[in-house]
RNA sequence: GGCGCUAUAGCCAAGUGGUAAGGCCAAGGUCUGCAAAACCUUCAUGCCCCGGUUCAAAUCCGGGUGGCGCCU
């Protein structure tokens, strides 16, 4: 385990789908002497590459990665999987006096490394998913929510009722642990020193790299892709079919209908925008303008190296 | 040229006299073991234009304009 040291730098680089991340964390890599550790929740896949837009190994120029194809297309992983996983080969890459650089989309495996989340002191639990599920099934969203309001109120007066997935997993924390989700307090201060950084791209610009990226994808090979994952027997429930690009080809390649393109770019573009709300609240994060984004980096990353604190 | 049908938000669309449903898109937001997931909020002072009837018109009447179809 990594423990909170302000000597204990990192480098991390964020934000919305398309905006070049890959590259710039690779770039800060050769020049800093440092690893990249992808927080990308689809490229931890095996076999997932065209559509989780992986780095290829000519993309990679020497730089080493971590935290790409590290579980199998049939595998559940969470972000307590992440945390554990990323902080090992983060103290790691340090212990060999080399710069961690994380890079990725997935806001919410970035904050398990820099924050230490408790999650809810407990893993999921299937059995007790699939009876909330069921009981929410049949008796609505008024009942379930109904049942955690009073069970814990304080936790059921954060959620929407309708955010289904939320309340039963406030209902797991109980049931397996007998405490209130509400009760689990957290340490926000950070166990890296690190900056942050995003390149900035105007709203209908990002779009524009979206939608050729998407069109690339498909060039590529995203269909024969998904049809040899398809073929090695993943299914559609498979966690990591719920992947953008994913899900839209394997329906409709079961269906036997034409690859809908469109759809596929209107989920990208909305998911940025998710991307982009979340990062809003990261600390230290640094906005690049895309004309300079890289000699920018370069002088912040400096500067962050060479202040002690 | 004649006849019929039609015109509601960026798109689809309900509404047939009482003060503009819904969906999509878009924008903003939430996020503590599924996060490329899940969820929330906002989005037509106005219904093609002009005139009329009426206490009241997107709704009825007349005329115009655009679209669609049929006929010559």
């Amino acid at each position: 385990m990594v423990q909170a040291n302000t000597l204990n730098k990192i480098v991390i680089v964020c934000g919305p789908t398309g905006s070049g991340k890959s590259e710039l964390a690779i770039d800060l890599a050769l020049k800093f002497n440092g690893e990249v550790v992808s927080a990308d929740s689809v490229a931890i896949y095996k076999g997932l590459d065209i559509g989780s837009a992986k780095p290829s190994l000519s993309d990679m120029r020497g730089v080493k990665h971590h935290m790409i194809d590290i579980v199998s297309p049939f595998e559940e992983f969470s972000v307590s999987d992440y945390e554990n996983k990323a902080l090992e080969i983060i103290s790691d890459i340090i212990s060999r006096g080399k710069l961690p650089i994380i890079c990725g989309g997935t806001g919410f495996y970035i904050n398990s490394i820099i924050y230490k989340l408790s999650f809810g002191n407990n893993q999921g639990n299937s059995d007790i998913r699939n009876k909330y599920e069921s009981f929410y099934r049949e008796n609505g969203a008024d009942s379930l929510f109904a049942i955690l309001q009073e069970r814990d109120e304080e936790t059921a007066a954060k959620l929407h009722k309708n955010d289904v997935k939320r309340v039963i997993r406030a209902l797991e924390i109980l049931d397996l642990t007998g405490k209130k989700k509400s009760e689990i307090k957290d340490d926000f201060s950070p166990r890296f020193d690190y900056v942050a950084f995003t390149i900035d791209y105007p709203r209908a610009e990002l779009y524009d790299r979206i939608n050729l990226r998407v069109d690339k994808m498909l060039e590529m090979g995203l269909s024969s892709e998904v049809n040899s994952l398809i073929a090695s027997g993943v299914t559609l429930s498979k966690q990591c079919m719920q992947g953008i690009g994913y899900k839209e080809t394997a329906e409709a390649i079961l269906s036997g209908e034409d690859i809908p393109v469109e759809l596929i770019k209107t989920n990208t573009r909305r998911y940025a925008k998710r991307q982009i709300t979340f990062f809003k609240r990261m600390q230290n994060l640094i906005y690049l303008n895309p004309k300079d984004f890289k000699e920018i980096a370069e002088i912040e990353t400096e500067k962050f190296l060479k202040n002690e604190n």
